[in-house]
Order: structure tokens, then C-alpha cells, then sequence
DNA sequence: AGACTGCTGTTACCGCAGGTAACAAGCACG
DNA sequence: CGTGCTTGTTACCTGCGGTAACAGCAGTCT
């Protein structure tokens, strides 16, 4: 033995790094090609062979996991921080929140695009995940639970207002989504704007607005 | 010849029906098997090899535009319905809406899956679109690009308001998809609920609720 | 009549992806 | 020393999207 700790934690320890390592090259190739980047890619990003990468992530489907839990995690953290943000009122730290994500992905649509579209779900079969599973969910879904812990956490919404939280969590994330994805391609103003636009949206704009002439209510 | 009509359009006439014929094969092996339908399984199913289908749609990508726009269309038009029935005000409009994807969702969920997941986007290299190519967008940006010019049309938004209601399209149809991707799944609630959620949410009582006692502003 | 066209359909193949044996080498333990 | 565990390799399998190349069968033109 070289050091006092037992050859079994030493290994674990050198496989955690190597791991790291591994998502790290994987990070690049991704980055680099896009969603599509084959695990041979990835491998020789790493300067390693497939066999590797699947012994350590399982199938693709693992590494992508292990890549998106990453990135989620980074991306909700920034989130966090924006909502925790000193601000005046809700309503700027809702366009904070929104600004910081928009921001995210406007800086790394690659990243973006990878975590948005899995491209495969693969999870078919299983029965017994009464543990809802919460830290594998796909990004959307993980982002629509967390918003929806801090609005009942904050906002006082009465009676069955978990069930409220729940809904615009994920309510509100599929907004911000493709709103951000419509706008990423296009482009079609600023990124204020953007914010603006959708959080005057929540604001119930849409309730105040009046009726074009002509036209029927909507 | 056989009767008055030219060759030509006869063969025309009968390839549309063959075309019919292949897309309602593919139907029913996505109803089946789920988005990764082979097109070996559709050629199958269909009682014809690969090459057939791929003399007709070219590629997977066409063949899945090809289907998706048959169940866009009708989802599209039962979607305009509900937002054209008769309704006292805009809120009830809304919530027809609503209701009706949900339903529709709920109704064919395989279908929806196939939809919503097209799980390749194949299109990177073309630049002369300069039609926007809107037939074949995928759903989520076609719904949100119609439900645009449904607001544009009907609400009074101001200077620069195709700008807002570009936005609040792409965002609501967002909030929906996600919103009941995340039912579909959980089936939290029923769904007259969420549709009620939902409505409260866009008609602003996020900005109305009052803070809860001992946590900051949201 | 026979050559030509245009469609339908087939078999057989290519390339590439994800994924998996099976086996070799290094290193710490008893 | 052999045993156990890890890292790494080569070589392969399966199945997918996609594509020749060829065969048959209408109807049309000269």
C-alpha cells in the first residue's frame, strides 16, 4: 500500500476522476457536434476506446444523464441565485429569473439544444421507481418541479394551492422553453424585450387587454 | 386508354391513393410502437419493402413531416373551433382551448408522444428558405406562429404589438405542451382543473397573490 | 408489331450507430 | 507465487437509415 487509505478507496477515488474526465471530453464533443455526437466520438475525444465510456456510464443514455445533471445543476443554481436576488418586488425577480435563462442558453445553445432535446427517452420499463426519480428527470420537467417547491414555498395561494404551484411550475418553464426556443432561431428582438413581453404576460396582460374592433372576443 | 383522363394524371390519382394508403399504415405503427417506429415496421405494416416509402417521402424526416401534418392539420383546425365557438367572454374562449388540447392529448397519447418528440430535427443546411417554410415546422413552433396571429388579429396590443403577440403565442402554446406533458404523465389532477389553473395563471393572479408570511417576494 | 416511358415492386447491399464479448496488462494483496 | 480488481484493447454482433440494381407491367408513340 502507498498511503494509509485502503486500495479500494484509492481506486474509487482515481475512477470518480476518471470519470470527470470522461464527461469533461464528452462536454467538448458535445459542445463541439452537437446532440448527435457518437459515443466513438466521445471516446476519442477522451483518447480512450467505447468500452470504457460503457463501463462507466451504463449505455448512452447514462452519460447523458451524468452530462445533464451537470449542466441542470450549474443552470439551476444560476436560477436560484437570480431568484433569490434582492429586488424590489416579485416582479423583478421574475424577469431576473427569466433573463438568466435566456441569457443561459443564448450563451451555449449547443448545451442548450443537447439538454432540450434528449433524442431519446429510453425509460419504458420501470415499475418500482416510487422515488419518482426525480434527479434523472429530463431538465424540463426537473426546472417545472423546482419552480413549482419555490412558488408554494413564497406565494400565498390558499387552499390546494400545492396543486396551483405544481401546474404553473411547469406551466411557467414550458412558457420560458419555447418562447426561448422560438426566439433563439429567430430572433426577432431583444432579449429585454423578450422578458418583457412574457412577463407582462403573466402579469395578466392579456386579461386587461381590449378587443380589436371587429373581431371576436378571443 | 381506359377512360377520359390521361395516363399521367391517372398514375398522379392513384399515387396519392397509394400515399394515403402508406401514411395510414405508418399511423398505425406509431400508434403502436411509439415515435421509433422503424421504417422497416411501417414498410411492414403496409405489406411493402423499405424502398417504396422511401421512393414516396424521401426520407424518415418526410415521411414523419408527411404525418405529422395530417394530425397537426386536424389538431389545428379542432383547436380553431374551440377558440371560434360561441363563448360569453375571452377567458371561456381560453378555456375551451385549453380543454381541447388537453383532450386531445389525453385522447391519443401515442400520437402526441410522436408529435411532440420528433427526436431528430435532420434540417441544418438550408439558407434560402426565405418562406419560413411554416408547413413543415415542427407542431410546437406552428401552433405558437398560428396562435400569434390569432391574438394579432382579435386583441388590442398596441404599438408594437405583433411583436407581443409573436411572444404570448410561442409562450402559451409553450405553457400548455408542458403543462400537460407533465399531466400526462403525473395525472395530478383532473383536467378541468388544470385547464382552471392554467386560465387563472395567464389571467395574472401570479402578480395578485399576496407573499407568504416569513418568505421573500418571489 | 416493337421500342420507350414511367410506375410498382423486389433483393441485396453499404455505412454507421449503439452495444458487447473476450482477452491482455498493471498493480496491490494473501 | 497466484488471486482479484481495475483499465484498456480488438473484434465482433445487431439493427437502423438509406441506396443501387434489377424485374415486371401498364399504356403510348412510331
Amino acid at each position: 500500500m502507498r498511503t494509509g487509505t485502503s486500495q479500494r478507496d484509492d481506486q474509487r477515488q482515481t475512477a470518480q476522476q476518471r470519470r470527470k474526465e470522461l464527461l469533461e471530453a464528452a462536454d467538448r464533443v458535445v459542445l463541439r457536434d452537437g446532440p448527435e455526437a457518437s459515443m466513438n466520438a466521445i471516446a476519442a475525444e477522451a483518447g480512450i476506446t467505447k468500452p470504457i465510456l460503457y463501463r462507466h456510464f451504463g449505455d448512452k443514455g447514462g452519460l447523458y444523464r451524468a452530462l445533464a445533471k451537470r449542466h441542470t445543476d450549474a443552470l439551476l443554481a444560476s436560477l436560484r441565485a437570480a431568484l433569490d436576488a434582492p429586488a424590489a418586488d416579485r416582479r423583478q425577480r421574475v424577469e431576473a429569473t427569466l433573463d438568466t435563462y435566456l441569457a443561459a442558453i443564448e450563451a451555449r445553445p449547443q448545451v442548450y439544444r443537447f439538454l432540450m432535446h434528449p433524442a431519446d427517452n429510453g425509460q419504458q420499463e420501470q415499475e418500482q421507481n416510487f422515488d419518482v426519480g426525480h434527479h434523472s428527470a429530463p431538465l424540463l420537467r426537473r426546472l417545472g418541479e423546482e419552480l413549482a417547491t419555490v412558488i408554494a414555498e413564497r406565494v400565498e395561494l390558499g387552499p390546494g394551492g400545492d396543486e396551483v404551484a405544481r401546474v404553473w411550475g411547469h406551466g411557467i418553464v414550458g412558457m420560458m422553453h419555447a418562447a426561448g426556443d422560438w426566439w433563439l432561431r429567430d430572433r426577432p428582438c431583444a432579449r429585454a424585450q423578450l422578458v418583457h413581453h412574457l412577463t407582462d404576460l403573466l402579469w395578466g396582460r392579456l386579461s386587461l387587454a381590449e378587443d380589436r374592433v371587429g373581431a371576436p372576443g378571443f
